[in-house]
DNA sequence: TAAGACCCCATGATATCCCATGCCATCCCG
DNA sequence: CGGGATGGCATGGGATATCATGGGGTCTTA
C-alpha cells in the first residue's frame, strides 16, 4: 500500500532521533525516485503553514505538490511567491540503517514537540505531531467532517 | 461473490489474533489492488465514528470511500479534515497465510472487544463487534426499518 | 576538544511464519 | 444406506523475524 494510513506514536530518544513507522517507510520507499535500494529511506519535511505540526511527503508526492508551478509564469510575482513558500522552509531528509530520523531544531519548535510524537497517516501525506495535538486535530476533523457530510446529503436531497 | 454476508463469531486468541471468515477473505482478496496472488489478504479497518465497531473495506472500497476528496481543492479546509477524518484513524493490514489478522489495540478498545467477536456483513463492507453489542445494533436495525416501511406504506396509502 | 552527525550493535517486545489439531460438512464406495 | 475418507476452516502454540528503542564508538567540524 503505497499510502499512509493510521497513527503511531513513538519516542523522541535522547539524541532527537525518532522511527518513522515502518508501515510508513515502506511507503516512502516505494514512492522514492531512485532510492529503492538504499539503505535510508527518503522524506521531505516542511511546517505546515496551517497547523502547529509538521508535514512529511515522499519525494514524488512533492513532486507534484509543486505542480501547480507550471501553471505560473516563471518570472511572475506569484510563481516567486509559490516557490517560495513551497521550498524555502522544506528540508530533504534521509533515515538512517534502522529508520530513524533527526528532526531539524526550526520544526521541532514550530510543532512543539517533546519526548513523545505522533505520526498521523493522511493517504499522500502524512504529518507530525505533538500527541495531545494531534487528538485534539483529529476529533476536530471527525466534527468537521460529519457537519459537512449532512450538508452534502441535504443538499443532494433538495 | 465480491459481497459481504451473513453473520460470523470468531475467537480472539491469546496473541490477539482472529480469522477472518473465510467467505470476507475471497472478497476482499477479489477486490483487492494487485493483490490477487499474495498469500496474505488486504483488508482496511477503521473505527466506526457512528457505532462502536470496527469497520471493515476492501481496498477498492476504500479508495472509492476517498473519492469526495477529489472534489475539493487540495489546499482547502474541506480536504484536510476530510483526509484526516478517514485516513487517521485507518490501518491497512494484511491476514497472515492462515487467514487472521491482530486486531489494532485502539480499535480493540473502541469496539470493546474481549474474547468473542462477532463479523457482520454490510454488503460492501463488513463490521467488527463485540458480540452483544452486535446483537442489539442488529435488533434496533431491524426496527428502524420496519417503522420505516410502515411510514412509507401510509404514505403511499395517502 | 566538545558537540553533532552517522554507523553499528544489543535488547525486549511484538508480530509473523509455520505446523499441528480438531471440528464439521461433503463425498465416495462397499 | 452407512461408515470411513477427504478437505476446508477455525484454533492453538512453538520458533523466528521485525520493529522500536537505547547506547557505544568514530569521524567531522567549529
Amino acid at each position: 500500500m503505497t499510502q499512509f494510513l493510521g497513527t503511531f506514536q513513538n519516542k523522541l530518544d535522547s539524541k532527537g532521533r525518532v522511527s518513522v513507522p515502518a508501515t510508513f517507510r515502506a511507503s516512502l520507499r516505494a514512492l522514492s525516485i531512485g532510492a529503492e535500494t538504499t539503505v535510508g529511506v527518503p522524506v521531505i519535511l516542511r511546517q505546515s503553514h496551517q497547523y502547529p505540526c509538521i508535514e512529511a511527503w515522499s519525494q514524488k508526492a512533492f513532486e507534484s505538490l509543486a505542480q501547480p508551478l507550471s501553471d505560473y509564469d516563471q518570472f511572475s510575482q506569484e510563481h516567486d511567491d509559490f516557490a517560495m513558500a513551497l521550498y524555502a522552509d522544506a528540508f530533504s531528509i534521509e533515515t538512517d540503517k534502522d529508520g530513524r530520523i533527526v528532526l531539524p531544531e526550526d520544526l521541532v519548535q514550530h510543532a512543539n514537540l517533546n519526548d513523545l510524537v505522533t505520526f498521523v497517516g493522511l493517504g499522500r501525506s502524512f504529518q507530525i505531531w505533538e500527541p495531545q495535538a494531534a487528538d485534539q486535530r483529529r476529533i476536530e476533523a471527525r466534527e468537521r467532517t460529519r457537519d459537512q457530510r449532512l450538508t452534502l446529503k441535504s443538499r443532494a436531497d433538495a
